[in-house]
DNA sequence: ACGATAACGCCACTGAGTGGCATAAACCTA
DNA sequence: TAGGTTTATGCCACTCAGTGGCGTTATCGT
């Protein structure tokens, strides 16, 4: 199945560079610009967690995977970079799905909840969700690699207002409520990111997308919580 | 007025070094540290803006401010955050009023609310709003400056979840509710700064204050907020 | 006035990230 | 299937952020 027509069988693939394997119909120069690519982050996480992230130089890196450094940079814009693509990929994944979304009578808040559960629901791709897993906990022991995180989860929330903007009746600019749903929708997914991550749980991606939904019903209820002053005796 | 009484008159104080003023019964010695740091933080806000965050070098600064780079850096963690400074401090100041705030009845939402206008209320430091409003300004044009004052807004909601833990009754460590409040008020508190920060008013930590309460009411409305596809003929 | 204690300056070093240019591989067309 | 074009890659030299060590200077306590 899935023989390669006209390509003249290149046949160099070495050895554990399986994965990518659906969904290529592609050129075949994309598929080794990929198949490096995923190679990077595979080797990132695992160098990284074993060795820890500023235990391990970009040229490590680089040697493990027989690239050249120029090379890595040609793929990711930092060494941070490398190692929150899964997630990375994920948000651009919710940009493309926002783009066909249909409020259709819900409240916005609502319809980027399922969006976004939908979206969880396309990540397909072998083992992302284990990848997912490695990044995050790393990005809780690594400060640069959280705030780079929390860099693109913004830069997305900026892009998808502009496609809301363009696609919905929005009709003040400055009017923040879609903004800020955005932002309760970021906040959510990174909490059902940390308990999912933090939990001895086998971690799958259904496990997170159940997560995910306890953390949107928690929305409401977060602006009436109401408690005391504890007694300090 | 607020003349030192013990210390021999240092007077070796140079130009533009007026700031301080008050609140310093400090020895000598931290009182020259807090200026050497609030010089760096005037001249990189005003070096950066003028020949923008990647055409300033370290050096510059260093040298501008008459101070070796291993002094920079007993100061400051890294570049990003000298130029974050001004907001670093607020949310500081905030993990300081939330040790002595109290609910009151009141949601928790709500105190968070009042406890950071109120923290707000307290930056006094001359021309705080000046600053606040060029690191703004400066990290909406340098993703790393953005992505490093996410950081701390994310490490500062951790600390202050403890406190509320430690200071209120919260029984389930595991309920989303308290955490998603304070992101709330982060994204809320953020939004503000943004349009505080874009409109061409005078800038004031006044209008600063008007827009996160703005901000802050938007809240509720968000999760309620309904609107349909746009016709796309 | 005099030790103790910080803060500072200087220096050498690692490692991230960039620009330029030559090379090789994949693509396309005849 | 040969030949020209396109595109990714490798290599090299370079800048600059950030760190560690150590000698020096300035403030603090008594």
């Amino acid at each position: 199945m899935t023989t390669q027509p006209s390509p003249p069988s290149p046949a160099a693939a070495a050895a554990p560079l399986a994965p990518i394997a659906l969904a290529d119909r592609l050129p075949l120069r994309e598929r080794k610009k990929l198949r490096t690519r995923q190679a990077l982050i595979d080797t990132a996480l695992e160098l990284f967690t074993e060795r820890g992230f500023d235990g391990t130089t970009l040229d490590d890196l680089c040697e493990a995977v027989e690239v050249s450094k120029r090379t890595f940079f040609r793929n990711f814009s930092s060494k941070e970079d490398v190692a929150t693509a899964p997630l990375h990929d994920m948000w651009t994944a919710l940009l493309d799905d926002l783009e066909s979304c249909d409020p259709g009578g819900r409240p916005v808040l609502e319809m980027l909840q399922d969006t976004l559960l939908a979206t969880l629901d396309r990540m397909t791709t072998e083992d992302w969700a284990r990848r997912v897993r490695l990044s995050h906990r790393l990005a809780e022991k690594t400060p640069s690699m959280g705030a780079h995180g929390l860099h693109f989860c913004d830069r997305t929330s900026r892009a998808a207002l502009a496609i809301l903007h363009r696609r919905l009746t929005l009709a003040d600019p400055y009017d923040l409520r879609p903004r800020l749903a955005l932002d309760m929708i970021v906040a959510a997914f990174n909490r059902a990111l940390e308990t999912w991550a933090a939990r001895p749980g086998s971690g799958t991606r259904a496990e997170l997308a159940a997560h995910v939904r306890d953390a949107f019903t928690a929305i409401p209820g977060t602006l009436t919580l109401t408690v005391g002053l504890r007694d300090e005796t």
